[in-house]
DNA sequence: CTCATTTTTGACATATTCCTCATTTTTCTT
DNA sequence: AAGAAAAATGAGGAATATGTCAAAAATGAG
């Protein structure tokens, strides 16, 4: 088996001791399984044969399916949040920021689809995958609100909200077309309290600048 | 074992043959544990055990957990929805049909918070329960556009992003308090593209009524 | 009350998954 | 290239779940 289009971790673990391959191994299969079993579905067994070892090599890295899912879960929210802040450390603008970093985080996801699957997978039953994906989401909703173009009480009940219409685009249209990418974007700000159409006018141009880069 | 407070299914089948009343305790049973271990997370045997029977009694009623679920999901959206519809009868004005049904779906969920858990369960799994909980929904959403009220692009998008709010309602506060009933219905406006101080009159007006009733 | 019919029972055969560990194979340092 | 350390292997025992069925028990119509 073995046929993952992405290799995340394998990636970053070029060059080092088998170890650390070999666990890279294993994090890039529970990508796949979990993705397309769900974690409940996915047996320790579907994680090694995809990852070509035998059965036992998974105890020699981890515990249990938690201890795996919580390292791919974690390990991802890093990648995502990372890449996507570091793209925007020069906006300033709330209402843009959050319209490019959801824009993103769906083209992400239109690109590997099984990334965004396991991250939210994780973000519902780890408590530090949840922690970790919310951290920049709650900053920029906030500046929202001191900016003036957010006109809603952040707390985690929007938080969460935020979360599951992201959970919802990639739910209902797999393939995420730049249609459920841009109603998505306008839902969120409609959500913490934009006007439809100012929403649309701020979408438009922040997917207007990611055509650009 | 038996120790559920609901008895929705065996008081439908009261004084009816020992056949429906056993599959009564079987529906009620599955409500309970599917609840409690989540789907995926049950065996039938946690199931005949909830219900007092022994295991092959299962089998004399349902081949699998899919039909049970099937069922048991589409048995509370009947319901639930049935209640919920009749109250509201008399109730013509879109923005407050649909805060009013935000509010009593949630409000039932607070009494019964195993019923909304389960059927919402069985939305995401069984198509014939999507369909039956989407329908009525719809009707309210696209009466709001023809008013004037509402002004967005009705889809199964935004449909979905509905659910998935009155979804995360039960997840972030399971106890259901009256605080987050009220963001709940308010959050749902604003999706729908009310602006946030109309969305809050709104649900104020709508939950008085309740009240009252 | 009787007894044919319906329903329940629970032991068991089958199947699946988990996890261990003694052994083999690979790695990589010197 | 040698060889000690690290890693991988996979057979197999323990645990759990499924689905069947012949026998036992409960039901309810007459």
């Amino acid at each position: 088996m073995n046929s993952s289009a992405h290799q995340l971790f394998r990636q970053q673990t070029i060059g080092k001791k088998k170890r650390e391959r070999t666990r890279g191994a294993l994090l890039d299969s529970a990508i796949s399984v979990f993705a397309n079993k769900g974690y409940e579905g996915t047996r320790i067994s579907d994680i090694t044969a995809h990852a070509d070892v035998a059965n036992g090599t998974f105890y020699n890295y981890y515990q249990d399916k938690d201890q795996l899912l919580h390292d791919v879960a974690l390990g991802l929210a890093v990648e995502i949040t990372g890449r996507i802040n570091e793209e925007m450390s020069d906006v300033t603008h709330a209402p843009t920021r959050v319209a490019l970093a959801t824009a993103k985080l769906l083209r992400t996801s239109r690109k590997e689809p099984e990334w965004l699957d396991v991250l939210l997978q994780g973000a519902f039953i780890v408590p530090e995958v949840q922690s970790a994906t919310i951290q920049y989401l709650r900053q920029d909703l906030e500046m929202g609100v001191d900016q003036g173009e957010f006109n809603v009480d952040i707390d985690l009940l929007l938080v969460n909200q935020f979360i599951s219409l992201i959970r919802v685009a990639a739910l209902v249209d797999p393939t995420m077309s730049d249609e459920t990418i841009e109603s998505t974007c306008e839902a969120v700000l409609r959500l913490v309290g934009m006007s439809t159409a100012n929403a649309k006018t701020q979408v438009t141009a922040a997917c207007e600048s990611l055509l650009e880069a």
